[in-house]
Parts: structure tokens; C-alpha cells; sequence
DNA sequence: GTAACAAGGTGGTCTGACCACTTTGTTGAA
DNA sequence: TTCAACAAAGTGGTCAGACCACCTTGTTAC
């Protein structure tokens, strides 16, 4: 029952020198990976053994592979695993309703930490808010109303994990609230945080997430 | 190579296959997958391109593997994933002030959870926690009381997120507070969030931190 | 009856080969 | 000189087959 930890798994250790690697010559979201045949050689293992690292990196959606050109570092807001992840783990109810409630939680400890600390509320991100949540499209509300607050609490390990956890719990769009209605609900939002009352905007949070998330169903 | 024309990666394919052949024969957490040999013949793919498939299922803590035995269908519980993407994270995640104040959200998370849900308060769990805080030693104190209390919220990804960033925030202890001390605060902690005065628990919580992270240093 | 051994099944790893595709360099004709 | 066509090299994609290490199970021998 043990982990068996004195024989890890190869394709681990692979990963875990291949994260290293990126670290040490600094390769950024975009950049090229040695290929294959030049990993196996450097690790000291078989190409088999790198590949089915970079297979599990690329499920992950961490690297691309363009066959004749080489594999990438990607950029991570392109995690096409969501799909295939979701009609496994979704299965169970409980993990659905757990990736809300903790994607919930950072968004809650966020709008905490920007309402609280008044000189995070002179950010230049807040001043076009308002006005683009009446202009532009209601997709922004949920795409960057949250993030852009994350942002701002200068916490970027809640912000990945709070990305991560979006990936997971927020590809169904079937919420049973207009765009209007959404509307007026972030606005008293970022209006309530701009005042800096923190119990205010956490409760229109509450009843913004009641509607939007409210009649999650689950997937089968 | 009959597939060949097909844009889409081949060890995608046979993960769908594979999640189909699961739902076909209802294979159940636990259960033991058909073999990598079997899976070959049966998809008519040579066994590197199910291994690549079942590596990725693998880091994706979708199914475990045992040597000598076989491949079985995982429970969600053990989310490798998390840890996985965590040491990727890590890498760029500023420094440990990150890790520290990612994990006290979740920490005040569940202690407003369990505060604010009086159901929670009833867990057997707590009758013996007062007594234990002034019988055993302090180290209970870090590593038992606040995780009983995220395990009470029953959100078992947050339990799983924290008891990740404790372990990279790490274990120093050179904290500026006697055991007697944080015997003290944390008792008061513990009172206040049986009487579910949320406001006055977090307090606790806050000047309890305070306490022990205020002093802590950053990594390398 | 039981301990020791043998055989088969399974995942783990490696080698070498070929294919499909892209980039890059070279050649050769206009 | 220009540039289109071709050739070569590099890369990911796939495959077959071979061992190895480990586990289970059945058989043997005491």
C-alpha cells in the first residue's frame, strides 16, 4: 500500500528533470524544447521513456508537439485536457462541487484582500471597469471581473491555482441569468469594493455566484 | 496507419477509446483495467501508443499502475494532478510569501466554513480537540488542528491544495511564540469558532499567524 | 499440509527501424 | 542574378520485438 517511493515511476523523474531543464536555460511559454532524440540523450534514457513524459506534459496541456517542427513550452491558457479530464472526473459529484467551492474561495479571499487594502484600489484596472461592464460583452464579466481582482491581490500561486480550478469547473454556460441581470450584480460588486465594504461585496458575490452557479448540473 | 491521415494525436484517440471501454464494461474505481498487451490488440495500436495514452490517464491521477499486477481505475481522491502542476507552479511563483498566504486562505476558507455552519460544529472531532490542545505537545497544534478543520469543510481538493503549500512553505520553526502562547491563542481560536462568532475566530487566526509566520524568511 | 520452486502474466525499459512532415540548403534553369 | 525545384537533415509519430523486474498462481517435493 505503500508509495513505493524508492522506485519511482520514470516518466516522473523525467518530468521533474525536464521542469528543471526549462527552469535552467529559461525557456518561456512559446519557446522550443530539445527534440526528443536530443532529451533521450541528455537524460540518459530511452526516446520511449521521454516520449511518454512529453505525452503526459502534453495532455496536460504544458507543451505542444508540431510534427516536423519540435515541441513547445505552451502558453497555459490553452489546457484543451478540460475535455478529457472532465468526462472522467466529473463523474463524481462531490469533485464538481469541490472545484467550484475552492475556485470559490480564492475568489472570496481576493476580493477580501483588494477591498481591505485601500492601495489596491488605486490600480489603473479599475478605472475602465465600469464602464466596459456596461460596453462590451457579458463574457468579460466572468472571464476578467475575477481574474483582474486576483491580479491585483499580487498573489500569483492563487492566481494559477484560481486559473487551474477555472478550467475545470467553468465550461458549462447554461446559468439560468440574463446578461443584464449580471450586469447590475458585478457593478454593485466593484462598487461595493471600491467603497471598500468588505461584507457588502462579499455578499453580492454570494448572490452573483447563487445565480451563475447555482443550477451546475452534472456531468455524465 | 490507417489513422494516419487524421489530424488529432493518436494517443488522444485512445484515451477516448479507453474512457469508452470503461463506460462499456463499467469498470469501477478500483477495478482493474484490461492489460497493456490486451489494450494493444483490441485498438489494433502497437503497446508504445497505449502506454503514451495510459502514462498521461497516469500523471492525471486517473489510473494507477502496478508492476507485476496491472492497471487500475483510480479514485479522484488522489489528485496528482495538483501536485504535478504544483511543482510547475512553484517554479514561478515569486517566493514563499505566495505559498504562505495561499495557504492561509484556504486555512480561514474552512474556518469561516465550519464557523458559519453550525451542522459542522457537531463533528465528534472537536469534543477532544480542547482537551488534546493542552495535553500533547504543540507541534499537534500546527499540524492537526487546522487541518481537522479543513477536513470538517469536506471539501477534499482545498485539503488536498493546503497540505501541498504546507509542505513547500515548509517546516521551519524558528517562531518567536512559547508553546504556552500559541496554546493560548489557539484555544481562544477554537472557543470562538464553537460559538460560531466568525469575526472574532478569524481574529484569533490572524494574530496566531502573526505569530508564528511573521517572521519567516524567504527561500534562498 | 506446507514450504519451495516454476511458469506465466504484467508493467517498465530499451533498441532500432520506418513513416510523415517541416525546414533549410543546394542545384540548376530561366 | 533570380527563383523554382529538388535534396537533405531534423523532428515528431508509430511500430515490432526484445529483455527485465515484479507479482500471482499452480505445481512439485518434502
Amino acid at each position: 500500500m505503500q508509495n513505493s517511493q524508492s522506485s519511482s515511476k520514470r516518466f516522473l523523474d523525467i518530468i521533474v528533470e525536464l521542469q528543471s531543464l526549462i527552469k535552467e536555460q529559461r525557456i518561456q511559454y512559446g519557446d522550443k524544447l530539445p527534440s526528443e532524440r536530443h532529451l533521450a540523450e541528455k537524460l540518459q534514457v530511452s526516446r520511449t521513456a521521454v516520449r511518454e513524459a512529453l505525452r503526459s506534459m502534453e495532455l496536460l496541456g504544458l507543451i505542444e508537439t508540431k510534427r516536423g517542427e519540435g515541441t513547445f513550452l505552451s502558453d497555459f491558457k490553452k489546457h484543451q485536457l478540460v475535455e478529457v479530464l472532465s468526462t472522467f472526473i466529473m463523474q463524481q459529484a462531490r469533485s464538481v462541487q469541490d472545484v467550484v467551492e475552492t475556485r470559490m474561495i480564492h475568489e472570496r479571499a481576493a476580493i477580501t484582500a483588494v477591498t481591505e487594502q485601500p492601495e489596491l484600489l488605486l490600480l489603473p484596472v479599475w478605472k475602465g471597469m465600469k464602464s466596459k461592464l456596461t460596453e462590451e460583452d457579458a463574457v468579460f464579466l466572468r472571464e476578467d471581473m475575477v481574474r483582474e481582482t486576483i491580479i491585483a491581490t499580487e498573489n500569483r500561486l492563487s492566481l494559477k491555482i484560481w486559473f487551474l480550478l477555472k478550467q475545470y469547473s467553468g465550461v458549462s454556460f447554461d446559468v439560468a441569468i440574463t446578461e443584464k441581470e449580471e450586469i447590475a450584480i458585478v457593478s454593485e460588486l466593484l462598487d461595493e469594493m471600491m467603497k471598500g465594504n468588505t461584507k457588502q461585496a462579499l455578499a453580492c458575490y454570494e448572490q452573483w455566484m447563487n445565480r451563475v452557479e447555482g443550477e451546475r448540473r452534472e456531468i455524465e
